[in-house]
DNA sequence: GCAGACTAACCAACCAGTTGGTTAGATCAC
DNA sequence: GTGATCTAACCAACTGGTTGGTTAGTCTGC
């Protein structure tokens, strides 16, 4: 066991941060519970991550990076990719509600390069798929798009309200991959 | 007009409160902005609301109230239903947003008794409109309702980073009737 | 005149971020 | 090889400012 890395502190405090921000948000995560997770001293973070905004963005990035790396988009079997999607974030809660803290407290905070790329790749994708009649051209690419990414997530944007009544990933994952069927239909 | 008037205070800290946590969240609303923006002192709050979380209680239930008034069920016709809560939620983000809000930072907040009525009230509906075979069964009534939610409001969760290919209202709520009609088909 | 609407001033706790200094371990002269 | 030197990883303690919440007392409509 080393007791100095750097690149072990910066993973740990990495770590620390996506789970912090995960269950608090930007404003509610505490420098201090990171650290004290991350078995290190604050200072750390600042010298490693300069401070709690550009961690978060880190820690956001990373976390788009993991995504976009294991859910892969075809336009040729979209239901079989919103299962996909569906299975990611059931997999990984912590990384949907990441992605909400960021659209929740970064309003206009100027948006990612990365994301921007793989959407328009995606829309030129879909727009491909419909010129070669693989998809349907009821809905615009960017409506088509939308419409799948809310009904793959769409039971965790669900209330708490409905409590045993939710049924298992299961059926809620055919749920899913059914209804993408018909939208494409 | 009147100097004091505990139902006018009580009723601008209301709305004062409502705009903050809609903007910031529960951890991220300050109570000394409320009380500014609501033109009194702060101590008043907490006169007539408790405390914070039980402020924003009182926002959130009567947010709810709002919308449950505005926006009326109809098993017979669904995707006119899903065009109103997107008519609802395009013209008060905030009240989504306070949703949301609610559903990041009281992860295990014990459910609202009047969302809790209202969903059972709606999935009976969706039940007898499927004896009624007015509504199809390849869905169940937890199923359906939870993917109408996510297709009307699938515009309000999308990245920032689609930026200008974001279509107009009128595109977007066309998109989620069809959408709705479809997976209804 | 008095209940209760209202306020200024206050407080302990907490927060993001900094500082001055310590030490593990790599490097190098010999 | 080994002691001296240097680098960078690391930390306890602190700082200026903010936060949710309180209190003691003033004002006013009825």
């Amino acid at each position: 066991m080393q007791q100095r890395n750097s690149d072990r502190t910066r993973a740990r405090i990495l770590a620390a941060a996506t789970e912090e921000f995960a269950a608090r948000g930007i404003g509610g995560a505490r420098i201090n519970r990171i650290a004290e997770v991350a078995g290190c001293n604050k200072a750390m973070l600042y010298a490693y991550f300069g401070n709690k905004d550009q961690l978060f963005d880190a820690v956001f990035s990373h976390s788009v990076e993991l995504y976009l790396d294991e859910v892969g988009f075809d336009v040729d079997d979209l239901p079989a990719y919103a299962g996909r999607v569906f299975d990611y974030f059931e997999a990984h809660p912590d990384r949907l509600r990441l992605s909400t803290w960021y659209r929740l407290e970064r309003p206009d905070g100027q948006p990612l390069e990365a994301i921007i790329a793989v959407n328009q790749s995606r829309l030129d994708d879909l727009q491909k798929g419909m010129r070669r009649r693989v998809v349907p051209r009821v809905f615009s690419p960017v409506s088509l798009l939308a419409l799948i990414q809310a009904v793959a997530t769409s039971w965790t944007s669900m209330n708490p309200e409905y409590g045993e009544s939710v049924p298992n990933a299961i059926i809620r994952r055919r749920a899913v991959v059914v209804a993408v069927q018909k939208i494409l239909s």
